[in-house]
RNA sequence: GCCUCUCUAGCUCAAUGGUAGAGCAGUGGACUUUUAAUCCAUUGGUUCAGGGUUCGAGCCCCUGGGGAGGCACCA
């Protein structure tokens, strides 16, 4: 684009007579200007809107064709599409429901306002006001005798049938992918469907939601790298949040019982098809309860959440039909790497023996990693991708599980599941640990694997510790990714079709 | 961070190393039942940026930038 830092005289004149998008603006500008001068406000404060276009066709959708009503009705929207024929002019108005044709007849509206509606363009904010009717071809319409401009649309809109595709300016300009792509739109009503869905079902459980801070002096709850920041005033640094975890559960020691929260939270990681740095995990606890109460709860909100955001239980997921009511197995996840290697798989093999099993299939490994975490490895690398259906992995080890209660039958494993679908881990809860004393010992071993430097390791909490020596009752935890879960629910396959602005390197926007 | 691909008019896309084009949008004209309306005419370009090779670069090479996919990391 020019800059606007060679106004010759004449170069208004010369943009409204040339092309370009210069020029289109300029014209543009020139009609709000017009009216204005002809005492007419380009950008009204409000409208009347007696009937939104759903409501419309929802009453008079079975209308035969070349049937003239009585049923005057006021009507908003952005005019999407344009039919001239000479005196008569068809306009397609789309709100946020529906679309409907505008019928407008040089006739029945009048000259003048014949004259305005030769000024609209695509993507104007218009009110009309008219009678519900159906065009011989039986098309409803509104047959328009009064319309209003309700906000000048000075930019083109995309194209009109092709609409947008480049993803950097659908993403950028989500305000005009959302304007031009009904697939974009689809996917937002779904997501709000499904986080809508989940606040149903925990409040009929009698789940309380929570605010718990995003600004953490330790950032714990999880392993990774948090996003750093200082306060001024504290002269102090502090952490985006990485978990919801800590806080709820101090909620549950406090005697909340059922706690949750839908959160934003932050990690300082690669960015990918399944990873945006900021991203809404759903967290709840649940007082007296186990992992397995949580799994309970799981599968009741993912189906709840598909039948409310897509009428159905059942998924096409990568080629297959799930119903998502069945069901979900459980399968330990050192059962599934010991299947898939043939060989025993458990933390309590020797740490060489599972290491050379990881070189048996190039998995790369750090000297650091214990037998745990090479286990982890060994069922990622083996059996994650292959997970299509919903399926609870249950049983990691203790070594990479620091707030999860020990296995009541094993103690190197967790009483821990991570639910997978269509080979992402989508879903994780646990039995939660409330003895302190092993609290204490579990938060020093990860201080120490993080001061050996893993940077994503934990530190010892000492207030979340005073917490449990207050006494925290036996908890289920759970937390879901709540972006995964809409990519399933709408078949997308990369995380910024869910996230409505994702993060991308700053734009360079030339005036 | 690494590898591969990609970037052309407001939008969607063309263009053997040889005059940068089309459709939509826009402008002018015709048309009172259209459905991406149609028909006639027409405006519009720093081909992401900067270098290089070449008689000649949108195209080949290098550097940088944005984006996408994959790997690594993670959820």
């Amino acid at each position: 684009m020019n800059e606007i830092t060679s106004p010759e005289p004449d170069s208004t004149d010369q943009a409204t007579t040339g092309s370009g998008l210069i020029a289109e603006r300029a014209r543009r500008l020139g009609l709000v200007e017009e009216m204005r001068a002809d005492g007419v406000q380009p950008y009204p404060y409000r409208f009347d809107r007696s009937h939104t276009l759903s409501e419309i066709r929802a009453s008079s959708g079975a209308l035969e064709p070349g049937t003239e009503t009585t049923e005057r009705v006021q009507v908003a929207g952005r005019i999407m599409l344009r039919r001239d024929t000479g005196k008569l002019v068809f306009a397609q108005m789309r709100d946020r429901s529906e679309e409907i044709q505008l019928f407008i007849s040089k006739a029945v509206i009048g000259e003048d306002g014949f004259a305005a509606v030769k000024n609209l363009d695509l993507g104007d904010w218009v009110g009309a006001e008219g009678l519900v009717m159906t065009t011989r071809t039986g098309e409803l319409s509104v047959k328009v005798d009064r319309i209003e401009l309700l906000a000048k649309a000075v930019r083109p809109m995309p194209d009109k049938w092709h609409g947008l595709s480049d993803t950097d300016t659908r993403f950028r300009q989500r305000y005009a992918d959302l304007i031009v792509n009904a697939e974009a739109r689809r996917t937002f009503e779904i997501r709000h469907a499904m986080i809508s869905s989940f606040r149903r079902t925990l409040d009929a459980k009698g789940f309380i939601e929570v605010e718990t801070p995003v600004l953490h002096t330790e950032a714990g709850g999880a392993m990774a790298r948090p996003f750093i920041t200082h306060h001024n005033t504290l002269d102090m640094q502090l952490y985006l949040r990485i978990a919801l975890e800590l806080h709820l559960k101090r909620l549950i020691v406090g005697g909340m019982e059922r706690v949750y929260e839908i959160g934003r939270i932050f990690r300082n990681e690669g960015i990918s098809t399944r990873h945006n740095p900021e991203f809404t995990m759903m967290e709840l606890y649940q007082a007296f309860g186990d992992m397995n109460d949580v799994m309970a709860i799981t599968e009741e909100l993912v189906a709840n959440a598909a039948r409310d955001a897509l009428g159905t239980t059942v998924l096409e997921i990568s080629g297959q039909t799930v119903d998502l009511a069945d069901p979900w197995p459980r399968q330990r996840m050192v059962d599934l790497a010991s299947e898939a290697l043939g060989t025993e798989v458990h933390p309590s093999v020797p740490v060489d023996r599972l290491r050379s099993l990881a070189d048996s299939i190039e998995v790369r490994w750090d000297p650091k990693w214990g037998p745990g975490k090479l286990v982890e490895e060994l069922f990622e690398a083996t059996t994650e991708a292959h997970l299509i259906r919903p399926t609870f992995v249950t049983g990691h080890p203790v070594e990479i599980s620091p707030l999860a209660r020990a296995d009541r039958n094993d103690p190197l494993l967790t009483e821990r599941f991570e639910l997978f679908v269509d080979g992402r881990e989508l879903a994780n809860g646990y039995s939660e640990l409330n003895d302190p004393v092993e609290q204490r010992l579990r938060f020093e071993l990860e201080q120490a694997a993080k001061e050996a430097g893993d940077a994503e390791r934990g530190s010892v909490d000492e207030d979340y510790i005073r917490a449990l020596e207050y006494g925290m009752p036996p908890t289920g935890g759970l937390g879901i990714g709540m972006d995964r879960l809409a990519m399933l629910l709408a078949g997308v396959d990369t995380i910024r079709e869910v996230i409505l602005f994702p993060t991308l390197r700053p734009e360079v926007i030339d005036s």
